[in-house]
DNA sequence: CATCTTAAGTCAGCCTTGTTGACATTCCAA
DNA sequence: TTGGAATGTCAACAAGGCTGACTTAAGATG
């Protein structure tokens, strides 16, 4: 079996033996290493909205209205996992810089259906395009059977009610 | 550059391979897996952290300090990339409530040792208790090699200075 | 020795983004 | 017709970032 660099061994590993090398100090790397990667992560989409008069809360916003157009308000909401007091703050500056429209529902009138117009959807893309550079960078240093192990890891560390979320965004959920 | 079970080497990978599986699309996916996993990956420590006076803000200070006992307040507002007056509020309640102990350097008296009390340690133990638990049972689920995959993909996601900074916690950096 | 620089701390004020609570409107559904 | 859901809005507050200005102490260097 052979010890990569990180210290975690990697090979033909049966299930005892992978309790076996998941000490608290592997732990603790992982836990540091997701805390550093995640400000790279972040770091290039946040640098082009510096200076925009918005912040991540707005990105993450265009980010899934630009995923699912015509998305409700609610659904957003139960994504993004904050108040509508929170939501409505950032939308709100949205409508009316113009860069996302609310369109009264159709069948329920209560509901409202969210848009990017293309000053948005420009913009979403000028930010995911950034920041898909970055993920596209790591993924090529780290290679696809990293990327599939990372992928794992990830789903994994979703809590119950977020991973549902996420596979239902993957299969194209409204 | 290392070969893993099935021959393929990870590390320097044909490029043609590489773009092959980078659509927009699994970038985007990697994207939204990572902001949902973080929501994960703090959860944990938020709960125990909320009804204490304490945020997220205390956690990471407790962590780093943990890691380094007599760490310089120079070098964890290096590692946490904050500014000096942000670090302070966080410390100064952590030192008041006796979590934290700060002591005079004995080579160069300009820089202050931090060291957690019996109290502060007690506290870390217990948010990194619970942060590793989420952590286990999600590498537990991944399986090792993922976990291998995982720590490649976060390493090349990290700037070139957190990357530094990480590796030399890894190592034992002071 | 005098001066420059570094480490640390502090005060004041501002911004973003989260939170509660209260309340209005609209409208589906029982 | 009435209850409850979806949406929006106002107000107030907290955490945790930020900048700018200034002080104190002490190492480093001419």
């Amino acid at each position: 079996m052979s010890i990569n660099r990180h210290g975690i061994s990697i090979g033909e590993v049966s299930s005892g033996d992978a309790l076996l090398f998941l000490t608290d100090e592997q732990l603790r790397q992982g836990i540091e290493a997701m805390f550093f990667a995640y400000r790279g992560f972040t770091s290039a989409p946040d640098a082009i909205l510096e200076g925009l008069d918005y912040g991540r809360a707005h990105h993450r916003a265009l980010h899934f209205i630009a995923r699912g157009q015509g998305m409700k308000v609610k659904r957003l909401l139960d994504i993004l996992g904050i108040t509508k007091q929170s939501l409505n703050r950032v939308l709100r500056s949205l409508i009316e810089d113009g860069l996302v429209d609310s369109r009264v529902g159709t069948a329920d009138k209560r509901e409202r259906h969210l848009y990017l117009t293309e000053a948005g959807a420009a913009l979403e893309a000028r930010l995911s395009e950034a920041q898909r550079r970055q993920m596209r960078a790591a993924y090529r240093q780290a290679g696809p059977e990293a990327v599939a192990g990372f992928r794992m890891v990830l789903e994994a560390m979703m809590d119950t009610g977020m991973r549902a979320a996420h596979a239902s965004l993957r299969d194209g959920g409204t």
